[in-house]
DNA sequence: GCCAACGTTGGC
DNA sequence: GCCAACGTTGGC
């Protein structure tokens, strides 16, 4: 999420909580709401809320009941999400000024707009994937009813009208279904159908409904969390389409966030893994890859920097599933597992700061920008022919474009050392035998494969594939298991 | 100690 | 002779 959709989301949610408590709760002079939330999306993004509000006036009834909460589904259901992690259901409302100045008549000590829930269900969505505009008109018209619906429902009481609204707030439901415009039969359940639409209202406007100026906002679940986002002007449906849907600034965090996820979701490590180090991955830090491990220990900015050479990595390499590698024999610590999720968890509530203000603060991605600059940078050092050249042995089938492997994991040398020791006693054992049988026992599941996957690296450097043929070793899903395995075992128990 | 690069070799 | 890939090593 970007700082500025975080921002927005977060000053919502405090207007949100402090109306529900300046509104729904008792009290004489004053009420003071303070409390610190921390909010964590898919156990990597947070968002760090703290509501510090002194609100000064008197409240004589209490809007909000059990009743009221009976019949409520409580939060808006999130909408079918892209397989990719894109938002799937987007929406643009209409904001309106306060329509009529009772309507939300508590004594108010803010001043600026305020972000409120109007009922759901008074404008028709339908459960769309695409991407969904509501036009200025009818939005306006929508907007309007629903207004009418809550000055209705309460001639005379600002009371009831408050309680019609924080109702409304809590739980989606259009306040007054009687009163629903005729087009909402459609509508099976509001809890169905959740679409929270925000009204922007001033707090002393003095219009009357009859002249309404709209602004558009555009609201998108992401994982379940409502984003609002105010539109530019010229915005228009026509606009909307999947190209600008995709390439708009105003969109641009749903393409930054399937990232995070799929960072979540990343098994992999960030480079290719002979089988020692798949082994290895699978016991150590079980399924957790050292780059994600890093990634909670560093700051978001970090993270998004290491994300994204996760994924490069990932892009060029298909690791097995991870059943391959439970085969083999391996030694587990769940010991080291539990303790990378203490070090992700630790690790990001230290990134999050607390302003002290009241507003809301995020964790520091305000760089991202400038770590993702840097992480390019070192991608595309390690591509950079002239880097691969500098390497000690230059190779004549070098050729320009061939990615480069940037990093190597230790758990490599490890598996080379197991490997020579183990050659090492063969060969004594049998000292004018060639040792060519070294590396495979014959009869595991990657000794009997007989293809190559035609995605690692060393498929990657193989001749026929277009490769330099520098590397010369077999497809990484080839390289025998069960040898690896045996060694590892004997290592852990020597 | 480590690894990318590459000389080398078994199998065909 | 060709190919796959094993085993070695220079450079770091
Ligand atoms: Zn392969
Ligand atoms: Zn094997």
């Amino acid at each position: 999420m970007r700082p500025a959709e975080k921002q927005g989301w977060t000053s919502l949610l405090t207007e949100t909580v402090n109306l529900f408590c300046h509104n729904g709760l008792r009290y004489q002079h004053d009420v003071k709401v303070e409390g610190l939330l921390v909010i964590t999306l898919d156990s990597k993004d947070i968002i760090i809320v703290n509501i510090n509000n002194t609100h000064t006036g008197r409240n004589d009834r209490v809007f909000i009941h059990k009743d009221d909460y009976d019949k409520t589904c409580l939060m808006p259901k999130s909408p079918p999400r892209h397989p990719a992690g894109k938002v799937m259901q987007s929406q643009s409302v209409t904001l309106v000024p306060q329509l009529s100045a009772t309507a939300m008549s508590p004594p108010q000590t803010k001043t600026g707009p305020r972000y409120v829930y109007i009922p759901a269900a008074s404008i028709a969505t339908g459960a769309s994937s695409q991407p969904m505009v509501i036009t200025t008109a009818s939005a306006a018209k929508t907007v309007s009813n629903t207004s009418l619906v809550s000055t209705t429902a309460s001639p005379s009481s600002s009371a009831t009208s408050v309680k019609t609204t924080m109702r409304s707030l809590l739980t989606g439901l259009p306040s007054t279904p009687t009163l629903m415009p005729a087009n909402t039969s459609t509508h099976k359940s509001s809890c169905d159908q959740p679409m929270p639409i925000l009204q922007k209202i001033k707090p002393h406007s003095s219009g009357s409904g009859d002249h309404v100026t709209t602004k558009k906002i555009k609201v998108q679940y992401i994982d379940g969390i409502m984003i609002v986002d105010e539109c530019p002007d010229d915005f228009s449906e026509s606009n909307f389409s999947s190209a600008s849907y995709n390439n708009s600034p105003m969109t641009s965090f749903s393409s930054s966030h399937p990232t995070f996820v799929q960072l979540a979701n990343n098994k992999q490590s960030s480079t290719d893994a002979t089988p020692a180090k798949r082994m290895k991955n699978d016991s150590v830090s079980h399924s957790t890859p050292t780059t994600t491990r890093m990634v909670a220990k560093k700051s978001t900015t970090q993270r998004a920097k290491l994300i994204k050479r996760a994924e490069t990595a990932k892009s060029a390499t298909n690791l097995p599933p991870a059943e391959e590698i439970g085969k083999s024999n391996c030694v587990t610590s769940s010991v080291d597992e539990q303790k990378t999720a203490k070090d992700t968890s630790s690790g990001k509530c230290n990134n999050g700061e607390v302003d002290a203000k009241g507003g809301t603060t995020e964790a520091n991605i305000s760089d991202y920008e400038e770590e993702k600059s840097a992480s390019e940078t070192s991608d595309s050092e390690y591509s950079d022919p002239s880097f691969t050249l500098k390497s000690k042995k230059k190779s004549k089938l070098w050729k320009p474009g061939f990615k480069v492997r940037p990093k190597v994991n230790k758990r490599r040398a490890m598996f080379r050392r197991l490997r020579d020791r183990m050659k090492k006693k063969k060969t004594t054992a049998s000292s004018n035998r060639k040792a060519r049988d070294t590396r495979k026992c014959g009869s595991c599941e990657a000794c009997l494969l007989k293809e190559d996957c035609g995605n690692c690296r060393f498929c990657d450097d193989k001749v026929k594939n277009g490769g330099p043929n520098r590397l010369r070793q077999k497809c990484i899903k080839r390289q025998c298991i069960q040898l690896v395995s045996c060694e590892f075992t004997q290592e852990m128990s020597s």
